[in-house]
DNA sequence: TATATTAATGAGAGCGCTCTCATTATTAAG
DNA sequence: CTTAATAATGAGAGCGCTCTCATTAATATA
């Protein structure tokens, strides 16, 4: 079933068929409904393939995600579809695993680029953990396709980003402890093979000096985004002979982790230690009340995502983003792990 | 950058780069090379879309999964992925969100379906909670697109689906239960508008029925997948006089609820009240030690959503799949929620 | 060296649309 | 009723590939 067939069906030429499809004007009302009568007793859909070939677009929009089967990156996910729902555009998508980018040596970003690409899409929608490549730039630069990176921010002045100013979050996460009384405070990072890790480093790094309280090597352990990092990360820091009395964690589960690794150490949060991580995760498991309800810095996933989506549909319809850079604040969420410094009557 | 550009920067003609890029034989190594060292040189991809138009083969399988933000779902994502990730094919993608098919008017499956066909999907591989409706069925038979309907199994012959034996998978985890020495054994439904929840309600009676336990119209609430259905299910269940000592769950989260529940209402799970589950979710949360260690009826959803993919695959390099039917069973998960009744002394 | 056989390559049609431009139908103006 | 203006429609080229079939190059055989 093709237009030719509907066209002669209905007694006029292609164009004319093309017009009504497309909802050009200039076509007679009674010819339209006759052209849409036809359609409609055929069941006819446009062949995509010839659409995009002639007009060069595809109406897909790549979509590369770090690991979908965790909700905080489904809800990227959610959120890009919110942004294209109501328009013409429609997702690819590659790579759901973390362990596809990371170990697969067979898989590197460029390969799952290219494989977008090869397969058509108009844009691409990606989050890059670890610092992206120069030559992963590079190509997409060279294959002059649209690309816009989601929860990691570069200082590449040709990437256009959509992220959550980390380094203020985990600034304001670290300060959040102080003002509670807390001097002695650890983080446990998340990568620090990313923009990401470094920034919330920085940003707790920045609270502490800012606050004249000393930085210790010992209390900053090098970790992940995971339960176990955290759950390790806890350990190692607790361990020692003057620990913290509040740890900043790099991520929610990692805090998790490190909440559980305190209570089976025998230590109470928040009376003993008090925890506060990062990305607000909690609400979107089923079962959050049977998860401590863990103070943090929310991350709006969904908004960014949507927004990332709304950037990317503007652009392929012409209209380039007219900043590089687009920042979110995280949101500092009040649970019930973190407490004032008992000894501080403030 | 065109097929005819590489041509004749190669010196050779537009077949021969076009037996080059397929890799198809019947070129002089030497012009190959040649061929090869162009491409490179300005790194050619082919037009998806002027393949597609004349192949009539997009290569691209449309997924419709119910809702991958939830890592049930998201794992069926996950194994799809790896049922495609040797082959030519990637995946298109529609509604990842719950709401979007069960409350939002504007995104019936039809309309869904429809706009996967649009964007010139070649095959479809979907989750249909609810009972398939019979005009979504016509459509797709209509536009002849092959599908495959995972999780769910209907007795309609023109459907191909993966799924689990959810009679068996209930019966198994009742009986466990009756195995114990339990004899006033709630359930807790999924769904009843699904064949899922029917199924598992069905696998319930069967094993009551088997032990010549007695049905009680009590024992039963009709509930859902969610942690909230089995919150309320639980607390109706225990709010009876002669509560049940045992409940089956429809699914783990609504299980997750039900433990919540027991707790909250001062029962000690499983020492007042065992607890089984159905779909083994547990493992795929990063901070499962976090959760109650339920008993369940594990879902091999990465098997069957990879199964799903590779008999897509083959279906659409011409080898129709040889059942319309393919059942996994599920596997009985022992953890922490079910312990021998009391009063029994087996 | 001439001929038969096989390997390598090219010419050209066609996939199903869109879109420009020419043509025809319709209405308005004189 | 004729002409000018506008609205509606159609003809046809072209998007970038694939694939068949014809042609030419290379090799084997006599």
């Amino acid at each position: 079933m093709n237009i030719e067939l509907i066209a002669k069906k209905a007694g006029v030429s292609r164009a004319t068929v093309s017009r009504v499809i497309n909802n050009f004007p200039g076509v007679k009302e009674t010819t339209r409904k006759k052209v849409e009568a036809v359609i409609d007793e055929v069941n006819y859909i446009p062949s995509a393939a010839a659409r995009s070939l002639v007009r060069k677009k595809s109406n897909i929009i790549g979509t590369l995600i770090y690991n979908i089967t965790q909700p905080f990156w489904g809800n990227y996910i959610s959120g890009i579809e919110d942004g294209v729902s109501s328009t013409d555009y429609g997702l690819f998508f590659a790579n759901s695993k973390e362990h596809t980018i990371f170990w697969d040596e067979q898989k590197t970003y460029k390969k799952i680029l290219r494989n977008l690409i090869c397969h058509g899409v108009d844009g691409i929608i990606m989050t890059f953990l670890n610092d992206l490549d120069k030559e992963d730039i590079d190509f997409l630069e060279s294959v002059k396709i649209p690309y816009i990176v989601i929860q990691n921010c570069f200082n590449d002045p040709r990437i256009v980003s959509v992220s959550v100013d980390n380094v203020k979050g985990a600034y304001d996460a670290t300060n959040y402890l102080i003002k509670l009384g807390h001097v002695s405070i650890g983080h446990v990072t998340s990568l620090l093979t990313s923009g990401i890790g470094k920034d919330r480093l920085k940003g707790y790094c920045n609270a502490m000096e800012q606050a004249g309280l000393e930085i210790l090597n010992e209390n900053i352990v090098n970790g992940g985004h995971s339960f176990k990092d955290g759950y390790w990360g806890m350990k190692q820091i607790l361990n020692h002979e003057n620990k913290p009395t509040a740890v900043f964690f790099g991520s929610d589960e990692s805090a998790f982790g490190g909440i559980y690794a305190a209570k089976e150490m025998g230590l109470r949060v928040p009376e003993d230690v008090s925890v506060i991580g990062f990305d607000g995760v909690r609400d979107t498991f089923d079962h959050s009340l049977l998860l401590p309800n863990v103070t943090t810095m929310r991350q709006p996933t969904l908004e960014m995502g949507k927004r990332a989506a709304e950037l990317m549909v503007n652009w392929l319809d012409g209209n380039e983003p007219n900043q590089k850079v687009y920042i979110y604040e995280a949101e500092l969420i009040e649970g019930d792990t973190c407490m004032p410094l008992s000894n501080d009557t403030n």
